[in-house]
DNA sequence: TTCAATGCAAATTTTTTGCAAAGTC
DNA sequence: GACTTTGCAAAAAATTTGCATTGAA
């Protein structure tokens, strides 16, 4: 493991006031690692392969924690399944509809400036757009 | 019920290659009316009450039928339930996080145009806002 | 009569909960 | 030692499936 980055995860997670306990570090070492927003049961069949002794219990509850304190972000793109997301910065979601994977498109066109009616608070807005991606295009 | 708009309903779901079954035609006419996006399992037990011979597995199967169909829209915006909309104009979605209720924004301005890097298609594109609403921020 | 749609019950999948054991400060 | 976190097993919730029955053209 690459110590000087490692550290860096746990500062992110001290600065949200999150005590940085090793699986809580793991489950955001690897989301930070694998910007494919994977499915909690991906998260922990994964982790589970270098650290024993994770249980799933865990990792729902550190991505419960991590949601809370917005260190991560969930992504509901797909009815089917709940992805997470270490990229808190605002950015569009695409996902393939032949190979359900989802991509990042930051260097789209900045998120719309969303306006509400007088009454309502903003808290997050998110971008989804789904369609075929260039692999599953031909 | 009122015949004229039922016989709308009808045409709806026959202008997209529908037959016009009464199952169908009362899952169709329901979210029609009630247009608070409401759940399968909301739907399910609503319609139970006026639709002794309804059952679960016919509700999951027409919303996958509308669905497929583009005559209903899924709204995946609350990551705990899915919940379907009649309204396939695209608007926006607001998720108020404290009494759950999803609201159509119709009148915000529209939707953004929304670019993707050569190779993707667009097929549909949703922006969801979370927040509170007007009642909840007292 | 032939094919499509329905409904039941069971299976699957995903997530949550209670609580005892283990870990942290 | 006091408090927090974890892991197991069981429960709950949501959706899907197999298949026999019913309905429609």
């Amino acid at each position: 493991m690459n110590t000087y980055q490692h550290r860096s995860y746990i500062e992110v997670l001290r600065s949200h006031g999150i005590r940085p306990l090793n699986h809580r570090v793991a489950v955001y070492e690897y989301l930070a690692k694998h910007p494919v927003h994977p499915t909690a049961d991906q998260i922990y069949t994964d982790l589970r392969k270098n650290m024993a002794s994770i249980s799933r219990t865990t990792v729902y509850n550190v991505l419960h924690l991590l949601t809370e304190k917005n260190v991560i972000t969930p992504i509901t793109i797909d009815p089917k399944e709940l992805r997470f997301d270490a990229n808190t910065q605002e950015h569009v979601h695409f996902l393939c509809e032949k190979c359900h994977r989802v991509f990042d498109l930051e260097s789209m066109e900045s998120q719309p400036t969303v306006s509400v009616p007088d009454g309502f608070t903003i808290g997050s807005v998110s971008l989804y757009v789904k369609g075929t991606c260039p692999a599953c295009a031909e």
